[in-house]
DNA sequence: CGGCTGACTCTGG
DNA sequence: TCCAGAGCCAGCC
């Protein structure tokens, strides 16, 4: 049943992964990338940006490799992730890095 | 069908 | 640690 293939696009594919994830939590593109299958870190972030304002995919809890907050959304979109990721309870390092080992998903 | 865009990751310096 | 370049692919016009 868990056929990837049998989803209508990649893009549909990806944010069916970044539903996945439970709030507190966090995961990173590449991870996402992985866990969809057949496609790659910048996929999930081309996917990410190409979601509409009122998505109900958590798309907040999808950030880069080094556990930080990439820029987008004109510098903005980014300051309101972590707002949000605050919301939901997860902790920021001083430099803006989030603990892998505490809030990483899976 | 061609060209442009984009929220990444990795490596080298 | 930071910066620059390369690799990569699905959407949209």
């Amino acid at each position: 049943m868990n056929d990837p293939l049998s989803e209508p696009s990649v893009y549909l594919r990806i944010q069916g992964i970044v539903r996945q994830i439970p709030a507190g939590r966090v995961s990173t593109y590449g991870q996402v990338a992985q866990l969809a299958g057949g496609c790659t870190a910048r996929m999930v972030g081309y996917a990410m940006a190409s979601l509409p304002e009122g998505t109900d995919v958590p798309w907040q809890r999808v950030i880069n490799a080094r556990g930080r907050i990439s820029p987008h959304g004109m510098g903005y979109g980014s300051i309101l992730q972590r707002q949000l990721l605050e919301e939901e309870g997860v902790r920021f390092s001083p430099d803006g890095v989030i603990d892998r080992n505490l809030f990483f998903w899976p």
